[in-house]
DNA sequence: GCCTTAGGTTTACGATATAAACTTGTTTAC
DNA sequence: GTAAACAAGTTTATATCGTAAACCTAAGGC
């Protein structure tokens, strides 16, 4: 590991590195949108939860909301954004710059 | 990724997880023991938040501290326990699996 | 018409991280 | 020899944050 890597450590995103939101972003990143409900399946959080941190991620620029019906029941869908995705890329690879190469057992 | 490792990740050490935390456990991981103003150093984070932090890390078990003098000056060493280098690697594990294998560019 | 369910949101609370202020003792300056 | 500055940490105060519980609104059953 690198000595930058140690500091930069600090300077994570914090907005991302939070396990709740970065679950979240990891699925938005692999899909091209997401409803709520297969979050909140797929992720295990609380509806609560859920709510509060994908507003929060929204307020960051991470993430864009939809609001919309199907039939006559709502349907909130999410996107990541491309701010997201490169804050999500970046993340990654000070994550990886961060852990030692092999597991050192 | 694992599906199981999207669900992991909200499970994950908190203790470690946090940054601080993570840079002074890293530190500790790569030497036999270490003091506190060299780490103070190294990580570059405030005396009260270097303080506040190992005495976590002590409270969970992942540190030990050890107070003695060099001539007349306190010095405060500490080291990192089993515990704290089993959970460690065990955090390095998870991350390992969340992160994807190779810039997603 | 009332009750329940669906799909979320808002509020309330406790935990956490962090910097600022403080403490205890030592060294330097006058 | 006493005052001032410094060293090495610790304690406190505050502000943020994560989380679950309570709440809300509308739709479907009974």
């Amino acid at each position: 590991m690198k000595d930058t890597a140690l500091k930069s450590i600090l300077d994570v995103d914090r907005m991302i590195h939070e396990p709740a939101r970065l679950a979240i972003l990891t699925v938005l990143s692999a899909a091209e949108q997401v409803e709520f409900l297969f979050l909140l399946k797929v992720t295990g959080l609380s509806k609560g939860n859920l709510s509060a941190q994908a507003q929060k991620l929204e307020a960051a620029g991470y993430v864009e909301t939809t609001k919309g019906f199907r039939g006559r029941v709502p349907v909130t869908s999410f996107r990541i954004t491309p701010a997201g995705r490169k804050a999500l890329a970046a993340y990654h690879t000070q994550m990886r710059a961060f852990l030692p190469k092999q597991p050192s057992k």
